[in-house]
DNA sequence: GCCGTTTTCGGCCCGACTGTTTTCAGTCG
């Protein structure tokens, strides 16, 4: 049984737990022990097998026993029991927004309502608002709720709030009286999907900015709005939060709407155990009898240091382990964008890109880079224009011209080949060895079983022909699911043939992800790539989407490859040899 | 249910905001 799904039976159990109203830190204990697991790099399954289940944060004796229990039988118990003694659709009532555990359980007890369709009803006829606790306008808002939870699919895509964050950031950037504006929340950490986009603004005068907030044009209902927060539906049915704030304690307020809540748990927690308390405020120390003195609010670092911590990069706050690190130095230094010299996957006019070879070295040149591999697709991409024998030849007679006429920058020679059935790759080796570096991607024939995809994967990397597997797993967020193989066995042929992992940078794949990123990087002979498989000169900027990820996969520079200077690169990377 | 720099019991983060309320419970992040 693979992570995901030990954490969705936690999940799940935690929240039958949240309706039936059981002790609400039992439930979070449940909660810790879903994220635990699904955060995880090494398999549940191992850690079961090795008895070492227990040696992880928040799995102690009984969530030890539920584990095993799902493992031999998919269920527990305690499971068994909630599902049998609540209907199945209940946990969809959670998913509307302004309905708690409390109102569930008590809509479900008062009205028998289990499911969204019979609330959507109860709602239509008044049954709602004649409820204790509930009026007119409850009732009226899980109407709206119902429907809009209907329309959306969960989560926004990182690709989808990054440029919609950034357009409202400069926004607000622009308005009087506005001496810092942030954005916190989710995307500030580099998530691959955002719940709500989260503004952080540092002012004197909270109101007319919060104002001008409400009244912006992708604004299509304001939540809600006190003296320092306003709350906004935008277009596309997700919300953003602006939280207006005295300069002086800029700081802890983005700290706090940086989250994640489970970090600022966590941080919090432990500050109490020094005399401190945390808040949005600012670090107070506690004082009985009288008014908590503030001990620093200004910056985040301020606020990490009353705590006696260093400053926590964003990426990394998610309660995965980061506070003990930072609290023993062990914090990674995480690749920062600067470092990357090279980028080694881009596409050009030669198949699908809409810039020529020369177009793409100057605009990487101007970004401050030193070398790239040109790789555009193989002819087994037909819909992409792919290069045969022939034409691939020719472009790489136009790469030598092109850098036997320029200094200081170098064009590397390489092919993005599919990896085809049975992991055959479609190009001929002596073409492949005259490149500098070959990506292997699999594009065609996605949804083959798990053994299939990971023996054609193994193949590929066995040929000895490519460098590195471009986008690993296929995915595009929120609409294609990866495709199914055994990542640690390919990883191992990796390993024997020292081909890299990509981290594909482009904000639709973002492939590796975080998790599989901190599976790579716990085989240490194994290099990373950060590429943005560029399309056209602009989208050369992605590859700071690729070193977020790579950042929140723990991923320091020197464990990826196109950080290194041109000739060291070319003395690490897998050069095409067939084996 | 987990956990330990006030250890094996007794705690477990904190404040803003809303709606239904006459002082606060519930939700959210």
């Amino acid at each position: 049984m693979d992570n995901a799904r030990y954490a969705e039976l936690l999940e799940e159990t935690a929240a039958l737990m949240q309706v039936r109203g059981d002790n609400p830190f039992k439930i979070r204990a449940m909660q810790k022990a879903a994220r635990v697991v699904s955060g995880l790099a090494e398999s549940i399954d191992a850690r079961l097998e090795a008895g070492t289940i227990r040696d992880l944060d928040g799995i102690g004796k009984s969530l030890a026993s539920d584990l095993a229990e799902m493992r031999e039988r998919g269920s527990t118990g305690l499971l068994d029991d909630l599902r049998a003694s609540l209907p199945d659709g209940i946990t969809d009532l959670l998913e509307v927004q302004g309905l708690g555990p409390k109102k569930v359980k008590k809509v479900y007890e008062e009205l028998g309502i289990g499911d969204l369709d019979a609330l959507e009803a109860a709602a239509n006829d008044g049954r709602i608002a004649s409820l204790a606790g509930f009026g007119e306008k409850s009732q009226a808002r899980i109407l709206t709720e119902i429907e809009r939870l209907r329309r959306m699919a969960g989560r926004t895509p990182f690709h989808r709030a990054w440029p919609i964050a950034h357009r409202i950031l400069d926004r607000l950037r622009e308005l009087d009286g506005v001496e810092r504006a942030e954005i916190a929340g989710s995307l500030r950490r580099n998530r691959e999907t955002v719940g709500d986009l989260d503004f952080v603004v540092a002012s004197t005068e909270p109101g007319p900015i919060m104002e001008a907030f409400s009244t912006m044009d992708d604004v299509t209902e304001v939540i809600g709005s006190g003296e320092t927060k306003t709350s906004v539906w935008l277009e596309g049915d997700f919300s953003a939060d602006l939280r207006v704030v005295p300069p002086e304690v800029f700081g802890a307020t983005l700290h706090h709407f940086t989250g994640s809540k489970d970090h600022n748990v966590a941080m919090r927690s432990r500050a109490l155990k020094r005399g401190l308390r945390i808040s949005e405020w600012g670090v107070f120390r506690v004082v009985e009898d009288g008014d908590d003195e503030l001990v620093a609010s200004g910056t985040e670092e301020a606020v990490y240091e009353a705590a006696g911590l260093p400053w926590i990069p964003p990426e990394l706050r998610e309660d995965r382990g980061e506070i003990e690190a930072a609290e023993s130095g062990g914090l990674p230094a995480l690749i920062e964008l600067s470092q990357i010299r090279g980028d080694l996957h881009m596409h050009t006019t030669w198949s699908d890109g809409r810039h020529s070879v020369a177009e793409m070295a100057e605009a990487a040149r101007g970004r401050g880079l030193s070398f790239i591999a040109i790789t555009d697709h193989s002819r087994a991409l037909t819909v992409a224009n792919g290069l045969d024998r022939d034409r691939l030849l020719a472009q790489i007679d136009e790469i030598d011209a092109w850098n036997a006429e320029n200094d200081g920058f170098r064009v590397l020679k390489g092919l993005e080949v599919d990896i085809l059935d049975e992991g055959v790759i479609d190009m001929d080796t002596d073409v492949l060895e005259r490149l500098d570096w070959v990506v292997g991607s699999v594009h065609s024939r996605m949804r083959q079983d798990a053994d299939t995809m990971t023996k054609r994967l193994v193949a590929a990397v066995e040929s000895g022909l490519i460098s590195a597997i471009g986008h690993p797993t296929g995915r595009l967020i929120g609409t294609r699911d990866p495709y199914s193989f055994d990542l640690e066995t390919v990883l191992d042929a990796c390993e024997a043939h020292g081909v890299a992992l990509e981290i594909n940078a482009s904000p639709e794949r973002l492939d590796l992800n975080d998790k599989m990123i901190r599976q790579v990087l716990a085989r240490p002979s194994l290099w990373l790539t950060i590429n943005t498989d560029a399309h056209s000169t602009s989208m050369l900027e992605q590859m700071k989407f690729g070193v977020g990820m790579a950042r929140r996969g723990g991923a320091t520079a020197d464990r990826v490859l196109n950080t290194l200077d041109l000739d060291a690169f070319l003395e690490a990377r897998r050069a095409p040899s067939a084996a």
